[in-house]
DNA sequence: TATCCTTTGTAACCTTTGTTACTGCGTAAG
DNA sequence: CTTACGCAGTAACAAAGGTTACAAAGGATA
């Protein structure tokens, strides 16, 4: 078996893990590297081993909104759905992190699902955390202000990256939660006078 | 077969169709009762067969927000997801019509998730159809100002009941956009001026 | 070192949304 | 009929968030 299929070796049944091993590819992507963009065909199904993504949306003005983030032992809902439908990406996805995942190609889907139970499993688990985490996000958007927001983000970041040392500028965060530049300042000067982080140049030191 | 299983006949195959028939429940809901509360255990699987149902979002204190509407032909990907999970209810289900549904019970549905094609696709089809659903409104949430959104609301109801009176009064809407009611009166009265809606007591003209 | 560019801090102001308060109208119940 | 209550209209004000403008600090590069 593929050394890297550990992750998923106590969710899948081995004939399975050797088929994935036979079929799949793996794939490194560098930190800030985009995966898929909106509007793109799907032609493979990821799955994550190490690393992370975000999930991006964007309006018609090209506007983004961070979404969610995959870590290992995730794949994307939104291929999924997309590969079944033979439509295109309606989201953006960009390694948070380097990241290493093994590509499925999506023919195999279907064979997978009448044939493996704990294929099936995997699949209707990827789309209820999926399912969470986008009311996850309409929560947040609809019922927090952006000061609850961004402290919600800050925390969601050193959860996914393991550092409490977050390298962006607030340009960047201002981009991720759908605001201006000069709000995240202010209200991250707030924070600090809070005690709550630190403020350097290109980083931010979270103190909670 | 049943005659309330017109609407999946195209879809599924006849061997599953029986199996409904038997099994299924037909469950007559009137206009405003509620179908599935918050925290509550998800026991069936409901099929909609006619009228719709309106799926709701609560904060910690108790502000709602509207998520989407089921519709013919519909089931509730959230329930599935719950079904599978054994987990409670995230959202509360109201019935924005009169409605007609088959609750299938759950036990079945690992069963045929084996057994027929035709019902893997149509639960993966749900899951597609209701994460978009939900891209939608986040869009609608993050990316447009209350107007616009009430505006799209307006537009959504209308679709639903193929009714262009809405009966709900400001305190209504302004429950289900997660504003207060004199913002939803102002922009209505400005909807008003601009020749879009007519206002009357309890019900609103649609002329679009 | 001198220069330039990026990032951050901050003030002033504007727009949108939310809140409070009060009015009057329509309708149902008595 | 009349009383009472729910609903809608509107003004005045408050708060949150977005915009513009400018200054200063930190790094990178010539």
């Amino acid at each position: 078996m593929n050394e890297n299929l550990k992750s998923y070796s106590h969710l899948f049944e081995n004939a399975l893990l050797e088929e994935i091993s036979e079929v799949g590819l793996v794939k490194h992507v560098a930190e800030g590297e985009k995966l898929m963009e909106i509007g793109q065909y799907v032609t493979a199904m990821p799955l994550l081993i190490s690393g992370a993504i975000k999930i991006l949306r964007e309006d018609k003005d090209g506007d983004e909104l961070l979404l969610y983030f995959l870590e290992k032992g995730d794949t994307c809902a939104m291929t999924l759905s997309c590969c079944m439908g033979q439509t295109k990406s309606e989201i953006r996805a960009i390694a948070e992190l380097d990241t290493e995942l093994i590509m499925i190609p999506i023919q195999k889907m279907e064979e997978w699902t009448a044939k493996y139970k704990s294929w099936r499993n995997f699949v209707f688990e990827s789309y209820h955390t999926r399912l969470m985490e986008m009311l996850d996000t309409i929560d947040s958007i609809a019922f927090l202000n952006m000061d609850e927001r961004l402290l919600k983000y800050l925390s969601d970041k050193i959860k996914i990256t393991k550092d409490n040392i977050i390298n962006s500028t607030h340009q960047d965060i201002a981009y991720e939660l759908h605001t201006s530049r000069v709000v995240i300042s202010r209200l991250l000067k707030a924070l600090e006078n809070r005690g709550k982080i630190k403020l350097h140049r290109n980083k931010i030191e979270v103190l909670f």
